[in-house]
DNA sequence: TTCCTAAATGATACACTATCTCATATGTCA
DNA sequence: TGACATATGAGATAGTGTATCATTTAGGAA
């Protein structure tokens, strides 16, 4: 862990116990666990995949409760949703990630990632004219991957 | 119902055959069924709405059936699925719906649509020489509307 | 510290979406 | 028409996420 990842880590708690208090809420048990588990986390993840990795470790936490603290630490703006169209809720945290987007593959579902470009700034005129603050943007492509594809000899 | 949509509707067809054909698939009467369904939804869908509604209208054609010719329909282009983030899958028709991106708010969760713009393209090539085939793609911005940067005073 | 109260939690059941299996039905082509 | 591959339906099943509610706990008051 480098120095700088664990200082981010504590801004991030930071922000996060800011949040929390300025909404008169607890800074409970589940919670520290819950946001601890997320910032060891690599990469996009889902709520079932953190869920089933608290109980397997045997983390006192359940699975409701790793829910719960989801959608609190989205609320912090800890972590944000990135919105793939399938059926799981997926997450990744807003620290230490360069921006990307994603090509997920429609029978897979894998994904390929790949950096952003700045062609994608020709939308912010638009959206900044309506007076939308515009907090950030990915791109989602969706297709059949090459091995899909061999697979099925389409 | 105007005289373009119908002609639309019909070139739809046209490349959902073409396709199938192509494809070495039947068009059998299952097919058939849901894609007049999907002609007849409006705006965005889920795959659980469309199967929902045959079911109800009793029409001749399982769930199962219902799912399995989506994707058909979303490999053929006929449709295209949009990264709404929750739990569903939307789709959408291809025709007569302009492509377009969604930026959401990070409060109110409304959103703005906007039309695309073929700088996205710029992400083809990297894409495509990873054997990527591109069914479709969607930008989705996210953070404050006007709304609720009034109301939070920020 | 101890007590009190509201918030947080866990166990469990549940709702819902989507998919799998496999026996049967159906369309294509010879 | 007969043969064969594809498509389908019924039902079971997997997987994700939520609701309920009794119990526990955090955090402030005394
Ligand atoms: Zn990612
Ligand atoms: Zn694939
Ligand atoms: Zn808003
Ligand atoms: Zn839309």
């Amino acid at each position: 862990m480098s120095k700088v990842n664990t200082q981010m880590i504590d801004e991030e708690r930071a922000k996060f116990l800011r949040y929390l208090t300025k909404a008169g809420r607890r800074v409970s048990h589940g919670r520290e666990i819950v946001f601890d588990q997320v910032m060891r986390a690599h990469g996009h993840f889902t709520a079932e995949e953190l869920a089933r990795g608290c109980l397997e470790k045997k983390l006192k936490v359940s699975r409701p409760t790793v829910y719960r603290v989801l959608y609190d630490l989205l609320e912090a703006g800890v972590i944000r949703e990135t919105a793939f169209g399938d059926k799981h809720r997926h997450f990744e945290h807003v620290y230490d990630e360069k921006p990307h987007h994603h090509a997920q593959c429609i029978r897979c579902h894998r994904f390929i990632e790949f950096p952003d470009r700045k062609e994608d700034e020709v939308y912010h005129p638009y959206l900044e004219k309506q007076g939308f603050k515009i907090l950030g943007h990915e791109m989602h492509f969706y297709g059949v991957c090459r091995k899909c594809q061999d697979k099925e000899g389409l």
